[in-house]
DNA sequence: CAGCATCCTGTTTGATACTG
DNA sequence: CAGTATCAAACAGGATGCTG
């Protein structure tokens, strides 16, 4: 059984992730391919948002406060691309947009919250390990 | 329920990551911690061949080949650090070092391994959105 | 309201050369 | 062998102004 079994280590020379949205392929490796989407600054927060309820744009952008327009809409985009979250325009003057997740989303959303609350519960754990790494360098 | 009710979903000023390992105090997420240094263009996949087995310094580098002795160095020193790996220095000549996980790093490995598999399991999935966003995209 | 286009910056990463 | 140091490039993200 090799280091491979579980995924492929090979690393690949394509950019860790998505410059313009429209021209990436998808790269050999679907492990590094989900690494750099959830790695962005601002995808897990949003997943974790629409995990709970649908939210329209000016909404998310009042949840995460500091999050430039920019940056929403991209996130927002990347998300929708891959499947898991969907978007829906109503007609409404001025318009409203409205996010939600899918079902593709909410599989993906299971182990990824199972990471997200190791995280949570370790962090003393985390803490401790940096306070003692950072002691020993002096 | 609020919406963080699974997660502190106030965002930071801080870096993404960190650049002086040193400096570098623990965020007031650790969410937002623990997806910076996952999401990082290495360290998933280390932490993947550190889970079979330890590795040198050297083994490891030939698995990844197109990781830089930059790269490989810093991102172990920050996995390390965070404690879910060690660093054992064996006193031959030349000296060799070897890196093995923790028991905090096989924690982590769990949740994130099932979210690996589900990369894996996935990724057709993801492929068939992507086509069909782009189309619609024209 | 929900974007898009442009410019600009700091951070992350890679290349290369050198060392105990 | 297992690093460190320095420089240069690529990229992610922020700020601002404009639009249907």
């Amino acid at each position: 059984m090799s280091a491979s079994t579980v995924v492929n280590l090979r690393s690949t020379k394509a950019p860790l992730r998505a410059v313009d949205i429209s021209k990436v392929t998808f790269t050999d490796c679907p492990v590094r391919d989900l690494i750099s989407q959830i790695g962005g600054k601002w995808s897990v927060l949003l997943l974790e948002a629409l995990a709970q309820r649908p939210y329209r744009f000016g909404e998310l952008r009042r949840m995460v406060p500091d999050i430039s327009q920019r940056m929403l809409t991209q996130t927002l985009r990347e998300l929708q691309r891959d499947g898991y979250i969907g978007r829906e325009v109503f007609p409404t003057k001025p318009p409203s947009v409205e996010y939600r997740m899918t079902d593709l989303g909410y599989s993906l959303y299971e182990p990824l919250a199972q990471l997200l609350n190791w995280a949570e519960a370790n962090q003393e754990a985390v803490r401790v390990a940096r306070a003692h790494f950072d002691q020993s360098q002096d």
